[in-house]
DNA sequence: AAATAACCGAGTATTTTAGTCGGATAAATT
DNA sequence: AATTTATCCGACTAAAATACTCGGTTATTT
């Protein structure tokens, strides 16, 4: 587990598909829209979620991501998991050699809280973040003004998940 | 809180501090050998530790740094919050409007998560660390290697607690 | 006076993050 | 069949964060 914007990025867009994504699949462009996230980052973010099997993609007009399964079972660890699977991990990991061919301090320390943050995050849902009444109550105004406003789209105007650089967790 | 290998280092030498700085001072060019971070970059970590009082310092031959209060009255949450002090904290942080002067989703939802993760990390003290069976193992260990090998220092050998890029908790 | 070690600021290399660009492929609509 | 939509893909780039260097100063001890 290791917790920044990226990880933020993909729960953002995730529970847009949540929101959004019960009347058939949800293009990427649209969240673009809504979440400001450029389409290109999405699409890398994307290959990643689809990989691990959070989402699954149909392809052509009227195509886009839906979730693999339902939003209950579809956990906020994973999806964090998913997008940081990091090309070289070097260092300690795995082996636990981290310097003079020892086991390290910090390294079993650190799986140790990693463990216990994975639990605690691996018992949040997209379903059970949509029930909040925050998010359903940002999520309403947002279809109030895509209604007024400009988005030629049905799906919910979630608009604005992203911002900070760091997650300041 | 943001997670990340910054962090971890500090932890990482805070914890050298309250594994070995029962008898006085330690210089930091002792933690830098010990557990392989650069000097400048100690002092740099440190630096924020002392402003949020979390270590004390000893100027002149024979001085250092010492834990500002007992082992156990220092948690992980403080440790980790107080290096990643951010210059700007950018985003939607403090106000709450985050893109078109509305709060947004993810932005209480972020705050919640933190909240909690912060909680449990809170509950985490250095004493609790060093009370650990592994902990001790590897402290024991190191001590043998330094009384066999070659650093002249009376304070124990940790070695090598950082190294893996990624905090991957 | 000399040595030690904190303190400080500016500068640098590396890595990660976030995003751009230019296309290729698959499917639906016309 | 041609066009449009949207995923898919790789390489490349800008900006930020991270980890570290360098060159000094100040305080304190021996």
């Amino acid at each position: 587990m290791k917790l920044t914007t990226r990880g933020r990025y993909a729960v953002t867009a995730m529970l847009d598909l949540a929101l959004n994504g019960e009347h058939g699949p949800i293009s990427l462009a649209a969240i673009s829209q809504r979440q400001s996230i450029s389409l290109s980052y999405l699409e890398q973010l994307f290959a990643k979620l689809r990989k691990n099997d959070l989402v699954a993609s149909v392809r052509g007009p009227g195509g886009g991501y839906r979730l693999s399964r339902c939003r209950e079972q579809i956990n906020v660890a994973d999806i964090i998991a998913a997008v940081n699977e990091s090309t070289d991990s070097t260092g300690c990991k795995g082996k636990g050699d981290c310097q003079n061919g020892e086991p390290c301090l910090t390294h079993q320390l650190w799986d140790d809280l990693s463990q216990q943050i994975h639990t605690f995050l691996s018992g949040i849902s997209l379903g059970s973040l949509t029930e909040r009444r925050e998010v359903k109550t940002v999520c309403e105004r947002q279809t109030q003004q895509s209604d007024e406003g400009g988005v030629n789209d049905e799906s919910i105007n979630v608009e604005s998940l992203i911002n900070a650089k760091a997650i300041d967790l």
